[in-house]
DNA sequence: GTCTATAGCGGGATAGAC
DNA sequence: GTCTATCCCGCTATAGAC
């Protein structure tokens, strides 16, 4: 029951965004009353922190680690991040910034994320170096639900490589990245 | 006072989300208190709308000729557009799905920008072009943005550059991508 | 043109029956 | 474990004084 909650959840969080979806919304959706849901859950909140714990726990994993790894093996691992928890990432996209905002203090989203883009940008990196950092992380992200979108959720080897192609060229466009 | 109100709402819907932000809020920014605001809009929504509606027939006149331009030109109007209503538009990415989806129908901006995203990708597109042209569009968008914060609101010709360059290696990244 | 006061409503959360 | 009933708060919007 707790997972059903968390289903529904995932569906609605993702596509209407956490603030609109009101708990009876979700107890519809589940076809029980707000109150049972109060069981399984001490607050609304608490379901939303439910959902964002596995994907906060691996960002926060990869982040420990840039350092070691390539730009290519970061850009990479965002890919299967976003793979792998297709909804709860966009929840995160397409809730409101408030909770973005207490969800990224409490996981330090934003830090985790900056800490990637810094070690994909390589060591004192140029303005521009940063920005091109940036867009290759958001290009990821896109690239990847557009992925799985147009994949019916599966997402090719092929596929990510593509991906993956198409995000690192962005990082030495026109040529001299340090990287 | 019609502007000094479209002024704070652009500061906070684009910081904290449009659901989020209360006319309370609004009323305290700007030193008068709620009933104030209704005097000079209608609702709260009419705010929302007034402050979306010139990016929105920017983005109309833009997909409107969208097939007689490069995808270079394209990703550079992107730039233009974000670079000249910065605050407009981060209210429409950071406010709530909702939001989006309201205001996206309404301007349809989805649609808009659907147009534009075909164009880049060039007639007949393959999947894979298709999506490489959605991570230029993010990228350019997430670009200017990075690059605004970073000039203190002004984007230089070089900085513009960059980012057309950055984005539009996406495009043809690995070779053949026949635009 | 800006204020106070308040209506009206929706949503989160709790209590207690079953 | 799920229900009904209810409390309470915050928010949008309105009415009317100044």
């Amino acid at each position: 029951m707790r997972a059903d909650i968390l289903d529904a959840a995932r569906k609605l969080f993702g596509t209407k965004g956490y603030t609109v979806t009101s708990t009876a919304d979700l107890a519809e959706a589940l076809g029980v009353t707000k109150g049972a849901l109060y069981y399984h859950f001490k607050s609304k909140e608490a379901i939303l922190s439910a959902l964002v714990a596995e994907p906060a726990a691996e960002i926060a994993e990869l982040a420990a680690h840039a350092g070691e790894r390539t730009p290519r093996e970061l850009l990479g691992a965002l890919i299967d991040l976003q793979a792998h928890h297709p909804a709860a990432y966009m929840a995160l996209q397409s809730g409101d910034a408030s909770v973005l905002q207490e969800h990224s203090q409490r996981h330090d989203f934003a830090g985790r994320t900056e800490l990637i883009i810094l070690a994909i940008a390589g060591p004192d990196p140029s303005p521009i170096q940063l920005i091109r950092a940036r867009m290759a992380v958001v290009a990821v992200k896109e690239g990847a639900m557009a992925a799985l979108v147009e994949g019916g959720g599966k997402l090719t080897d092929q596929m990510r490589l593509d991906l993956l192609q198409a995000a690192a060229a962005t990082l030495d466009a026109g040529g001299r990245a340090s990287d």
